[in-house]
DNA sequence: TTGAAAGCGCTAACAA
DNA sequence: TTGTTAGCGCTTTCAA
């Protein structure tokens, strides 16, 4: 049986109300004693009784505010999956948590939404931003008034967020580089379609990809990098470009969206296979794309971690009083292929 | 704010013990009066406090057990610390666990430790099993005593375990044939090295890397099946004539251990790198290989969940009368090149 | 068959 | 500065 803080009052020989105020800095309390309790404390190994304090506290209720923006794609599915069950299992604790869902991106809308939820009382927030001055100023006003933010799934760099989950997008291109180097043949060449010139994400993941696979194959020559703007349509005129231009095309990796126009354009070129591809994020078409061989490799971002890791953070931050271990907690880098789909 | 039982209490008007009566099915009720209590509590969407739940049961302690075999393994200290982490959890709400770890592979001891945990008075066991007719029984007697067990990391098909924690070794041979068929050169030969021609796991990845890398790859010859009886010097001993008499072979898939035989051969005759080698386990021995480039992939099976997930589920079990969502918790198939090794 | 009340470990308000 | 006490939501025992 756990230590209580009753069997450490009766050893010490005050009031279950002096140890919990030695135990949890609450003042009032005279610093011998207080030493002394927490000495004690200390030698009987004691462990706060989670159930204990959750009930106790159950009155101040903690409620914790979430952001998402880009609500309404696949990936963002997964990430309000994870939240909400990060959600059934705080609420089992006493806590609340409020999830605002924004279409797109849209700094504006996302600003507006903190605001709301601050005035709803939240003690936390955690938002899925996008590289904003009104979204960082935010953030850090918000800091400024003891109420931690959390940036999940892309970062606000330089900004007073407790903490950033989500993927590292740099080494996310080196895994790509690395499974590229492994399966294309001798010679030829690769090319690299990325989606924003501006996304923070984007520009890592090439740079990443660019960097390693010089390293790996010399013998394979490299690609112009174009950007798609995460459209299909795009990505299947740059294709087919390609093609025309490079008969020795022999991969392809896709930084950001449009496999679907590059597996269009692979397909009317009857290159389909030949030109090996690997893209990112497991959405159900990538998916679909996988366990049909048009694709090789997609490398995953773990959304169901990137929604639930940012709620539980802020929970134990507000109920423990825990600071995150990490201040990057960098999500795994998934790799799938047709076979370890489903787990 | 969640509903409570005194609410429900208050609107069905009655006290607060029937309503607790008519919920868990306690008897000694009416059963109109249990009925109109149920439909007042679904209506009210009413979701039991854990808190409460854990405070008021926290006389009653819930014990749960952990039986490790070969628990001096690196494997193993993933599990392990799996276990620990989980059993850190449970115990924040009054429940105890207690590991009882084997050093190797005994069933008799495994039998006997389950005895001294239920003679502990455990509610639940967690075993690392090995395929052993003693243990077998052992596992049916406890499940007729009504104390559930849970195997994980390996499985004893037919008993009367509640679910199986662990990884499906069929499709983790799949995954490997997959990879295996991308990385080969045209033509050339391939080797499987297992371990026991006995045990399950390695039998099964096996079979199943030989049954989809023949159906992918009809160019590269597949050579008998090899066993290295989990011994590095055997398996060294093995590369070494396999190279000599196939000067052509260029792949070797290790479904159990002898990584280190395998590539102290490969480097003697100058094949490192040319020889693409793909095993299983994430030890800290195969992950330095795979830094080092000696090993293409390792497919890696999440101890840590396979010693997290079975207390959880006991806990889960006992505490919520919850039953486990599938019978087979299968764990991630993790594909690991050196590029995503840190999460 | 039902109600009333004690108590699980903790926090917080109040009293001393 | 310290002790006392009510109460969080639930289970369980005892009394009606």
């Amino acid at each position: 049986m756990a230590v209580t803080l009753q069997q450490i009052a009766k050893e010490a020989g005050v009031s279950r109300g002096t140890v919990d105020r030695a135990l949890n800095n609450r003042g009032r309390i005279n610093a011998e004693v207080a030493d002394r309790i927490r000495k004690i404390a200390d030698e009987m190994g004691y462990q706060p009784n989670r159930a204990g304090r959750a009930l106790a506290m159950s009155k101040r209720s903690i409620t914790i505010g979430v952001v998402i923006q880009a609500a309404d794609t696949p990936f963002m599915e997964k990430v309000i999956e994870g939240a909400e069950d990060a959600r059934a299992e705080v609420e089992r604790m006493g806590a609340d948590v409020m999830i605002r869902k924004i279409d797109d991106f849209d700094a504006g809308m996302a600003v507006e939404a903190m605001h709301e939820l601050r005035a709803a009382g939240c003690n936390g927030i955690a938002v899925v931003p996008v590289d904003d001055e009104r979204l960082k100023e935010t953030v850090d006003e918000f800091a400024g008034e003891n109420i931690p933010v959390i940036t999940f799934n892309s970062d606000i760099e330089g900004s007073g967020r407790l903490c950033f989950v989500g993927q590292d997008t740099f080494q996310s291109g080196r895994v790509a580089a690395g499974l590229m180097a492994d399966i294309l043949p001798g010679g030829g060449k690769v090319l690299v379609i990325s989606g924003y010139p501006t996304s923070y994400g984007h520009k890592n993941r090439t740079k990443g990809f660019l960097q390693e696979f010089g390293l790996l194959r010399e013998d394979v020559g490299i690609l112009d990098v174009q950007y798609d703007f995460d459209d299909d349509r795009m990505a299947e005129m740059i294709t087919q470009g390609m093609l025309k231009e490079y008969e020795d095309l022999t991969g392809i990796y896709l930084a950001a969206s449009g496999v679907h126009g590059v597996c269009k354009a692979l397909e009317e070129q009857g290159m389909e296979g030949k030109v090996k591809v690997i893209s990112n994020d497991l959405t159900s078409q990538n998916v679909r794309y996988l366990e049909e061989g048009k694709i090789r490799f997609l490398i995953g971002q773990d959304g169901y971690r990137q929604g639930y890791e940012p709620v539980m953070i802020l929970f134990e931050k507000i109920f423990d009083g825990k600071e995150p271990e990490k201040e990057f907690a960098y999500t795994e880098i998934v790799i799938k292929t047709k076979y370890n789909l489903v787990c």
